[in-house]
Order: C-alpha cells, then structure tokens, then sequence
DNA sequence: CAGAATGATGCGATTTAGGTATTATTATGC
DNA sequence: GCATAATAATACCTAAATCGCATCATTCTG
C-alpha cells in the first residue's frame, strides 16, 4: 500500500467523482481508478459502490476514511517535525551541568533558548564534570557546563563561560572589614565555614590545594550544609567562606565581601559539545547562549 | 511511500542489522537497504547513523520510530475492523421500529445479538411503518419492524414475526369478565378506554375500522396518553380496553382478559430489510432472529 | 433514440523494486 | 600488524508496477 493510494482516496471520497478527483490529483483518470481497485483489492473491500454513472461511499469506505485521514494527518505531522528538528527547532536536548556553573547567565539563556525554539525539550542533568565529559563523547549529553579545564586538542569542542576568581565573604564587623584586599595568609588563621568533605570532595580538595599553594591549611569552623547556612554563620562572626565574585552581586546584609591579594582559587567554567555529532539543535543553543554575551 | 518501507525501518530500528531485518522481513538485504535509503531520501532525513560495521537509530529515527509504529498500528486496526465488518462482526446496524413491535422476543433478539456479535453498533428508531419502508428502500435502514403487510412481490424482503389477535382486558368484577369470549356487537356498548387521535393516527383509525367492519362505532371512555394509565382505568370498571394477546402474558392484577368472538383486529408485524443491500450485518441479524425463533 | 457523461479496460513505454554478485570498509583474532 | 570475517553499499539485470493515451461500455438526459 501506498500513502499516495490513501491520499487518492481521501480526495476521491471528497470529490465522488474520478474525473475531478484525478484533476485534483494531478492525473489521469485511468490510473485513479486502477489505483482504487488495487487499494480495494488489497484491503479486500469495496470502498466505493459505483456504477459507470455514480459513486458513493460504502459502510466500509466510510469508516476507511476516517482511518486514512487519521493516519495521513499523523504522517504529514511527523514529517514537519522531522524537518523541524532537522533545523533544531524541535527534538530534545540534554544538557549538564555542575552546581556552580547555575549563575544568572545560565538561566537566562535557558529562558532565551526555550522562548526561541518553544518545542525544544530541554533535560538538565547534574553530573560532576568527568561524567559529563563521558556522557557527550558517546552522545547521551549535548552539552555539558563543566570545571574541568579541556585542553585546547580534546576532541570535544569548549568555550570558557565563566573565568572569575573566588571571594571570601565577612562579617560587617568583622575586624578585617576595613580592609581593602585580604591575604591568604591572614585567611589561613581565620575559620572557614565551608561544607562537610562528603559533599562535594573534589571542590573541598581543590580548595586545600589553594591553600597548599601557599604552604598553608584552612583553619575549619563549623561544617554546614547549605550555602544560606554558611551565610548565617559568617554573619554571626564565626569566620568566613568562600564563593565565586559575581555570587555577590546577590549579596547579602550584614555581609562584606573582599577579594584575596594573591592569586587563589578561580572559577572556570566552560561549555563543552562534541563537534563530530553535528546537531543543529546545539548549535542553536551555542548561537543563542553568544548572543546573550554580547 | 509504502507502508512496507514503514515495517521495514520499524523491524530494522528493533534488529539494528541490515542482514537479520532482512531476513525477518523475508527478502535479501541490498533491497532493504535501498528501501531504507529511499525512505529517507523521501523524508529528507537520516533515520540511522551508520558505517560499515554498526547500525543506530539518529534522534530523528528514534522520534519517526514512534510514528511509524503508532500509524501501523493504526493501519492494521483498520484493516481487521474492515475484515470484521465484511463478516457482519462490526459496524452499525440501524434498526427501525414501530411501537407495537416492541415484544419481549424482540428485546431477546436485541440481546443475543449485541452478546454474539459485541462489535456491532445498533441504532434503533421509532418510525412509522411506510417511512420505514422507504429508508429501507434508499439504504439509510437496514431493517425494520413494520405493520405494513408488504407484497410477495416487493423488493424488501420480509418475514411475519407477530402474527396475533388483538384481545380485551376487563376488570375482573366486570359482567362480561364471566364469559369464554366477547362478542363485538356488545363491546360497541362498553367505553373503550383509548389514547387520543394525534397521538397515533394510523392505529386509532385502523381501530375505527375494525369496528367498521361490523358496522358498528366504539363508545369512547376516558382517553388516556399512556398504557399504564388506561389500565388502571379499566381496573376500576370504567371500560375495556384493547391490546395485542401475548400482551397479557405480563398481565396485571385485578384485570381479566378476553378473546373477541369474531374475527377483529390482528397484530401482524413484518420484519423488512433490502435484499438487493447484501448487507452480512443484516443477514447476521436475520440468523439470530431466527434462532430465537427456533 | 441519440448523444453526452463517466467509469473501466487494453496496450505500450517508463519507472520502480527486488535478487544476485560484488565491492568497500571496519572490527577481530592470531 | 596482517589476514580474515562481518557487514553495509553498489552494480547490474530482470520482473513487476504504474502511468498516459486511446477506446469501450454503460447509463442518464433530452
């Protein structure tokens, strides 16, 4: 059977008539009747009641008709949607990302991208960066924001998003509020609130290699889970903590934040794709999320 | 594009293997590739990312994977309703009826018909009897329960399925509820307890008729719209009333019923359908009317 | 009864689809 | 690292299907 026979007999079923149905057709008449009797004789049914001067729908027709526009109107759909995500502006597109690379920026892209292409699926996933960088090498991630920093031969493709240094954020009252920079020395001396080592042991070791570029080991405070309880605690006095420079745009009352004299700890954060899959629905993320750096 | 093109790209997405979807679809795998080939050269799409050595469904692949397989189904779900319906086993059989004709063999049939044939949609409309006869006649009834006598000769078919005399119901304390039989010359000077004119016409005047034949008139009683209403009149000794004789089969407390003496009015209902329809859903019907029968 | 309308049929040319044999490429094993 | 097996693509041929044109057959109309 073919789509072009039901097509036929859609219009002939609305014509009722084969001469205007195979004008409608862009045919002849012949062949349109020929077309219907094999479509009948595959379907094993009259379709049509019919005698060299009338034609009308049979019971069977009628109800045949119905099932043919179904499955023509699901047909034709399908294949806009298939050109649509040939373009990239429909499938799905699986993102990941690390917890500190959710800033502002992101999630204006993300609103951006989701108003431009409205029948993009978007599935974010948290993975930490090696994952990430697995998962799009063999395709089951599109586009991953991660920490790792890929070197500029990896066979992914990458952009730096985010290349800020990190901060320590005070107590108003806190004596070394007055000044301008703070040193990683003085640091080193002061309690840091920061969140146990279980969470998150690859940013908590990357943070004692900060120190221990220096020669030097953080001074622990209290182990707090959440960020928001981190802030409490630093604003009661009991120390500081650290968070990348532009978290204090969202700054808090209460808070001072201070740059570090020596060179410390930054946060690099970089959007990575896999040039060798070629899909257009990356790209157009990767078009939409420069558009919003300009 | 065919529908077998469709199979063959469902069968191939589930083997991922040009050679065993081949096999499976029982042909040789250089056609199947050039039918896949085509399919997607017809959609302008690539439905699988392929070298020499493996075989994987694109995102779009996966996506008309779904569509194919939903429009097949759909497809193949026709066609056995087709089939069904060329067996009688589904449709919609539209089934006049006048009200006399409503007996308890008819409800019976009604039931073993829906229990054998479930697929089947009855449609069942009051009509008078020579509408009846010309929906039947123009296809727009398949059958119908008619009190016209029709010729041998029409061109609807038709059996007799209530042939039967109309008989009286008295109060039981009535005079004449002592007697075998009730002469016609004495029930023309009982009241009638009767429906009015406008609601049934044909009826009331083929009654007049009945009495007409003897030359004598019906002395009207009360006149009542509903069945129901006229009995219980006819329980307090107000009149006789008229109904067809299995009627008393479900006979009421506190009436009697009585055979009229001379010939008088008979219940002929015909069931008619078209014969030159060739309808398998009317000839369905027909065989579990006559089962009953039996 | 003649003619117009209309669906079916016959026929030849073209296109399409399938089968077989072969090629090209890639993974695997020694 | 090379030979071999596996596997999808291609070439070529044959068979089938489809189309357009011409014609036929039937039926409705005046």
């Amino acid at each position: 059977m073919r789509t072009r026979q039901l097509k036929s007999f859609i219009v002939l079923a609305e014509e009722l008539h084969f001469g205007k149905a195979a004008e409608r057709l862009h045919m002849q008449q012949p062949p349109l009747s020929r077309q219907i009797k094999a479509l009948e004789n595959e379907l094993e049914v009259m379709l049509f009641k019919r005698n060299n001067r009338k034609v009308e729908l049979t019971e069977e027709g009628a109800f045949f008709l119905q099932e043919a526009k179904a499955i023509i109107t699901r047909l034709t759909a399908a294949q806009h949607t298939l050109k649509a995500m040939g373009n990239g502006e429909a499938g799905t597109l699986r993102i990941g990302f690390v917890d500190s690379s959710i800033t502002e920026r992101f999630v204006i892209t993300m609103g951006r991208f989701k108003d431009q292409y409205p029948k993009v699926i978007i599935e974010l996933e948290e993975k930490v960066s090696v994952e990430q960088v697995a998962a799009i090498g063999e395709g089951s991630l599109h586009i991953g924001f991660i920490r790792t920093q890929l070197a500029k031969t990896h066979e992914l493709s990458h952009i730096n998003v985010i290349n800020e240094p990190y901060i320590i954020a005070l107590a108003n009252n806190h004596p070394m509020a007055e000044q301008e920079t703070v040193s990683v020395y003085e640091l080193a001396k002061e309690p840091l609130i920061f969140f146990p080592h279980r969470k998150n042991p690859g940013f908590y070791n990357w943070v004692l290699n900060g120190f221990a570029q220096y020669d030097l080991m953080p001074k622990f405070g209290f182990e707090v889970e959440r960020d928001q309880a981190a802030e409490m605690f630093v604003a009661g006095g009991f120390g500081y903590t650290l968070l990348p420079s532009t978290s204090c745009r969202m700054g808090r009352r209460g808070l001072t934040y201070k740059r570090i004299q020596e060179p410390f700890l930054d946060l690099r954060i970089s959007m990575a794709w896999n040039p060798a899959h070629e899909c257009p629905l990356v790209n157009n993320f990767i078009d939409v999320f420069k558009q919003q750096a300009g």
